[in-house]
DNA sequence: TTCATTTTGTCTTCTGTGAGACATTTGAAT
DNA sequence: ATTCAAATGTCTCACAGAAGACAAAATGAA
């Protein structure tokens, strides 16, 4: 098989469904391809936030760390999704910082070029307002979710959450693959690693769910 | 003077500015103005998400409330701010509730024709999803604070910005003249009305600021 | 004025959970 | 197989700060 255009992930990701042949060509010719091996940084905190990145393949972690060295992890991304989109909202400095957390491949274009091609496709800009909106929404979830929940509901929502999104259903189970750490979840969950180890093993207890490294197992989604 | 058109927030709410006059006629058309007193609800949580809502006169917050009753305020809105935007991303039943804390005149306009205006007027779009992405990024912030922040320090956070927004500066000082109560900020940083009350009060020691019910005065913007 | 209600001030108590300390297990590299 | 670092399991203790209790002060209504 030839090489891949980048314009592969045009075929699996709906943002760009919405675009004329043409316009697709034209978006296309804007993206710049970037490769990244595991582990190393695709943007820090305090970089100007001068453009969108589409993950293509591998995988992405988006964290904040605090001035004591504490990390926290506000989002996980899977091939197909955007990050970096707050360039578009003027911000100048990223606040946040992006780590490839496996080998990894990132289209990235301007925010000029991506601003232009949003005024030249009123419903591609529709779609992105929309999907802005949705990480709003998700973000707000996860304020109200810190402030209201206990360690433990909060370890249940992001393990249920998980599930649906990254799961597989097989029968009345959800299996789900993940190179998750108890440290990571803890960092997502704003929690303590001890903590999500003592969690974990008490749903497992309660047989609720079963979990190795790597896995994780949902047997009762309605019990978390 | 003759009554105020539904126009008038138009001239001091930069949102609109791009638009065309004839584009600004059309669009004051799909407004319906609104009256609420004091107190009254403008929408609660699990009502239909299918408006926007831009406040014209008075005030409004927006609020969320846990199962077990204890209240968050997310946001104290400013006339000429929009709310209600999550309408715009498919939301389709709202998460927060409004509150009119004064009595207050809304401007609302349907999801389907808002949507249709973005269409209409590429630039009202790009700015719309600006709009979103710099509360998103506000919303990050206090996430961020919240997890890596205690509450003296997000009480003072929250104090430096609100004098920024809202604070009028004179001479070293900014006065601000506010309706909040200790329990208000309390609901606005995650912390308890005792902890903003003990927190104040050391701050006004330490003659840093100063205050009285319904105002609050900066001394020393730099040491918050 | 008087009275009721809201807001503020200051205690003390209680609890969730972060974090340290270590043992144990696992998995990958040599 | 052997080795070693990373990940997990399980204690313990310490402490920020929520929450209850009540008094005092301010505010607004009658």
């Amino acid at each position: 098989m030839a090489q891949k255009s980048k314009l592969w992930y045009l075929e699996n990701f709906n943002l760009f469904d919405c675009l004329t042949p043409e316009s697709v060509k034209e978006f296309d010719k804007m993206l710049k391809m970037k490769n990244f091996t595991k582990n190393s940084v695709i943007y820090f905190a305090d970089d100007p936030s001068d453009s969108l990145f589409i993950l293509k393949e591998g995988s992405v972690k988006l964290i904040r760390i605090s001035p004591e060295g504490k990390e926290i992890i506000t989002k996980v991304l899977q091939p197909g999704e955007i990050f970096g989109e707050l360039a578009l909202a003027n911000e100048s400095l990223r606040e946040d910082t992006a780590i490839a957390t496996d080998d990894t491949v990132i289209c990235t274009v301007t925010v000029e070029q991506f601003e232009q091609a949003l005024i030249r496709n009123p419903k591609l800009n529709l779609k992105m307002t929309k999907l802005i909106g949705l990480r709003l929404q998700k973000v707000e979830r996860n304020l109200e979710n810190l402030i209201f929940k206990d360690s433990t509901s909060r370890i249940k929502y992001f393990l249920k959450n998980y599930a649906n999104e990254y799961g597989k259903k097989l029968g009345n189970e959800i299996f789900i693959k993940t190179n998750l750490t108890h440290q990571d979840i803890a960092e997502l969950t704003a929690t303590s690693r001890q903590t999500v180890t003592t969690v974990l093993n008490s749903l497992k207890e309660k047989n609720i769910l079963d979990f190795a490294r790597k896995k994780i197992v949902i047997r009762s989604i309605d019990e978390l």
